[in-house]
DNA sequence: GAACAATACATGCACTCGCATCTAATGCAA
DNA sequence: TTGCATTAGATGCGAGTGCATGTATTGTTC
């Protein structure tokens, strides 16, 4: 891959980021009231299928810490998950999905699919 | 393309845009004292080599019309470019770099070559 | 030409983000 | 145990963004 190719790549990322961004945005905020952070947050878990450390999503999602602790107190003020203190490390937390989590997150999936579709279907794929 | 690779591409982009913006942000901030956006407003003026007008540069950046007028608003700050009234459409802006904008551009093309090249350089490119 | 819609850009505002920092708990060494 | 460095997570703050709106200019219709 020579220099002319990865300003290429990076342009094709940025225009597919800019793009599936704002439309996530839109289309999760207006149908089910969730924000990309957020939509990406309770995947994790979701797909996880366990309570997970602050720390472990942070490795996961492309978040610093002090935002993924905002996004976990919205999502803990609309109800989505719980907060839960670590026993054996008193310093951590546990971020548990509720049921209102999981029916959201099941209800959004398909517009998230469906956005990403949209957007990349006719997109040119990785290479191996 | 089917459901899981447009999955699997969402996540590729949402990887690399994270660590090359990050890694942009931190580079031309330290080395030229420039933001990714106002890298980019630079690079798109000398690529056309005139004056542009907002709205063309809108095109062309992915940014909000408002976002823009604000990047333009600290590259004039810093002298980088100037404001010019269109004298065919008083409403219009053109945004004309100066030979400060030019030398900081030239300066820091490099650092963004090379910044991308290190995150790209091994990954899958770009098929057709 | 006058009235009104449309367009170009600027700006107020609310929101999210990252950085630096703070608090609390843990680990480790003397 | 005491003292201090380290780690987990929360929070103050400033910066950048998009949306809605404001101001000025242009185009259009009567």
């Amino acid at each position: 891959m020579d220099a002319d190719d990865v300003v290429e790549t990076w342009h094709y990322v940025l225009a597919k980021h800019a793009k599936a961004m704002c439309a996530l945005e839109r289309e999760l905020g207006a149908r089910h009231g969730l924000g990309p952070s957020e939509f990406e947050v309770l995947d994790r878990i979701v797909h996880h299928d366990r309570k997970l450390r602050i720390q472990e999503l942070c490795d996961e999602v492309h978040l610093s810490q002090s935002a993924l602790s905002r996004v976990v107190g919205r999502l803990e003020k609309a109800a989505l998950v719980s907060r839960d203190v670590c026993r054996d490390d008193r310093r951590g937390v546990y971020v548990c999905i509720t049921d209102q989590g999981r029916a959201r997150h099941a209800e959004a999936v398909p517009t998230h699919r469906a956005v990403l579709a949209e957007i990349f279907s006719e997109a040119p794929a990785l290479r191996s």
